[in-house]
DNA sequence: CGCCCGGTCAAACGTATGTTTCAAACAGAT
DNA sequence: ATCTGTTTGAAACATACGTTTGACCGGGCG
């Protein structure tokens, strides 16, 4: 039957030229072109480009969002009634991303700057596609995160949680442009876990950085 | 005279419809219609939209830039001959950017934005402009991280710089929305100053976290 | 006064976008 | 071989964009 693979060619074009130059600027003839199908195949398999999108998003995270919620729950059977710890949490969720079937090498560089547009580019529509279809694993990622923190206040966990998508996403969209500076700069090979390895300490000491209202910093603050 | 006034008219709006919707989905038609002024009016005072967008930046980073040489000065001179902590660094950097002349009570939030876009979106000719114009503030930023941090290694110190770039352009980039959604989950009204005061100690802590690479990975003391 | 010139204006330019159309090609079942 | 529903193809659609044009206005200066 050999079932036309237009729809697959469209995503693969589709995701990779997103990425690398944002959804608005990307236009449907860039994405048939670098497909090499008709332009009109969108439209006709996708319905539209914001639609089109939306699959793109779907492609991958549907995916992660089931290996996720499995480790989470391996998470939760192994330190039975024990919150897992903060540290605990959040390597499951990098290594999730990390272990997840990649179409190719840069896939998980890929994903992680798809997730830093979708949260940056003010696309109401995708913001929208994204809470009411992926909010259950983001929503008990947030609650392991609460019960790992229970020192903070809740501002400053929203706060801090903020801050720790910021690194995430923002280092992983650019990682392939930061290392090849790392490359040259220092003559230093970086693979993606290497990165990982190195982000999940800096999140979870400012996660858990004394709490800014209260504590009176290192030196006496000029009043 | 009253010299015309079209000039500032565009740029206040121009200002705002980039910070509220990037610069691809801001028109030159929003922004002429937004300040009341003529659609050609653009092209004859600025030359071209890209031209535009540098005015815009240029407008609130040169005054910015000044202050913060300043700021870094007085730093030095006070602290003399011992390199400044890190926590003064990123104060002091902070603090010029809250302390900024600013227009009106939004300035700060826009101005946060918009750096956060710049890095953000992939706007080349954005990227050359800023390289070019503000190159020697930010190489000096860069230095006293540098001396704020001698206990890392080349390469931490890299990949955390980039941690902190991350963390503050993504959260300032979408600070508005996020200021929203705090204000409809739990109620509470948040300043750009309050972001900024639980950003600091969080980036502090993250950049001075025990070294990913040699600090046991358990759940250890603090050593 | 006449002249000029910085500034404004409505209108048009050419190009690029997302989407639609409709005929042709194709597959599989009858 | 014929029919049927699905998928492709080239072309056109309407709209929006950034930019350019040329007429027009209103003071300052000779």
């Amino acid at each position: 039957m050999a079932q036309s693979d237009t729809v697959d060619r469209i995503l693969d074009a589709a995701e990779e030229l997103f990425a690398e130059r944002g959804f608005s600027e990307t236009s449907l003839r860039m994405i048939t072109s670098k497909a090499s199908v008709n332009l009109a195949a969108v439209n006709y398999h996708f319905g539209s480009k914001n639609a089109l999108i939306h699959s793109v998003f779907a492609r991958f995270l549907t995916p992660f969002s089931d290996t996720l919620e499995q480790a989470f729950d391996e998470l939760e059977q192994n330190c039975a009634g024990e919150p897992p710890t903060l540290d605990q949490t959040l390597r499951a969720l990098t290594e999730s991303a990390v272990r997840m079937p990649q179409r190719n090498e840069r896939g998980i560089s890929i994903f992680m700057r798809l997730l830093g547009l979708a949260y940056t580019q003010s696309q109401g529509h995708l913001r929208k596609f994204l809470e009411q279809q992926y909010s259950q694993p983001f929503g008990r990622f947030m609650r392991l995160l609460k019960e790992a923190t229970p020192q903070l206040s809740a501002v400053d966990r929203y706060w801090r949680i903020q801050f720790m998508l910021g690194a995430t996403a923002f280092t992983m969209s650019s990682s392939d442009a930061l290392r090849d500076i790392l490359q040259n700069k220092l003559g230093v090979e970086t693979s993606v876990q290497d990165i990982v390895a190195r982000l999940v300490p800096f999140l979870a000491a400012g996660m858990q950085a004394s709490d800014p209202m209260q504590a009176p910093v290192g030196k006496p603050s000029v009043a």
